[in-house]
DNA sequence: ACCACCATGTAACAGGTTACATGATTAA
DNA sequence: TTAATCATGTAACCTGTTACATGGTGGT
């Protein structure tokens, strides 16, 4: 045991994992700082934690131990093993490989001919609102952060909305300007 | 039938209908076309189109008919049917939903602690190496470009690899002034 | 001689979602 | 009295991937 050197997890196990790290912790509490702290990025729904955690266990990954309670329904408290923490480094350790965005808006777009031009301003509409929105989370976050690496991701967001919110912005404009003069 | 108005149909689904409206297709030719055009922000496995193109015709969205070919092998080709047009037509009509960036690097940055800087700021530039080579693409792709729709995803294209870049520059710098001046 | 293109599919697996089920405690 | 929090899980489903299998045609 221990030489397993190259066992494959997936991203939410490599998460949980990382959280585990910081120390013991119940599915409840994973779940929670997972939208949370790193929500922005990342946000399992709680059947797949609940469905990660003993498949941890199950491969050496973690350790958990029942904790009884009195006022509280009992609870599991997983910890990361050995084991577990050679898994974590070495998915940390591999390159990322950058996927393109799968947003479904593009496909409306792209397909724009067959969309009044007023739907599709208003698909554009809503993701410059939305993308406003978690500017200005991200913006009210930003200076408290203790963590500098939390702070990293606060950034990825805010360039990402910020590119987001252009990109809305221009083609609002464009779309508008084609309802205005329609070349038919 | 005919009346069938709020069937789902999937993201795969509705692009591979997209494809349809503009004219009839094999599966081959779809993938192809996927892989083209679209490429940057849709591209499944080939066996996804086989597996979905049946189960459009199963459920009215798509007829086929084979045609026999003398030199290469025989082939169904697709046409979208007065349903599928319909069915197409709600789900460009649905309100896209922003889904935040499921990034497995960012997973890697926000548990930066755990890795050794250099790692850190390898996998970063390697993010800004493939930004910037979509965004090369990309520029290389737009003054030709005929449909002002194709151009608007282009353009999104390259707000998101600018925005990347940017990001990664000014994070690169970050990490290697934490090495050079390691505060313990 | 080799490789790319045309053309379709199966099998096995991975990784995820929503909805449902349960039930006590505590703060507003 | 109403809602949120604590706490865990099952069942059904969906969407997708990689690897494998087949085999002729046409260009370099």
């Amino acid at each position: 045991m221990g030489a397993r050197a190259t066992a494959h997890i997936s991203v939410t196990e490599a998460a949980l994992l990382g959280l585990l790290t910081r120390g013991e912790m119940s599915g409840y509490d994973l779940q929670r700082q997972a939208e949370r702290s790193g929500g922005f990025f990342w946000a399992p729904a709680k059947s797949r934690v609940y469905a990660v955690l003993p498949q941890l266990v199950t491969r050496g990954f973690a350790t958990s131990r029942e904790v009884v309670q009195e006022h509280r329904p009992n609870k599991q408290l997983y910890s990361i093993t050995r084991d577990g923490r050679a898994a974590l480094q070495s998915w940390l350790e591999e390159p990322p490989s950058m996927e393109p965005e799968r947003n479904p808006l593009l496909i409306k777009i792209y397909f724009g001919e067959l969309l009044e031009p007023s739907v599709l301003i208003a698909h554009v509409q809503k993701l410059r609102a939305e993308a406003t929105a978690l500017k200005h989370r991200l913006e009210a976050l930003e200076p408290s952060e203790s963590d500098p690496f939390g702070d990293l991701t606060v950034r990825h967001g805010l360039e990402w909305a910020r590119a987001m919110i252009r990109w809305a912005a221009s083609t609002e404009k464009e779309l508008e300007a084609r309802l205005a003069a329609p070349v038919h």
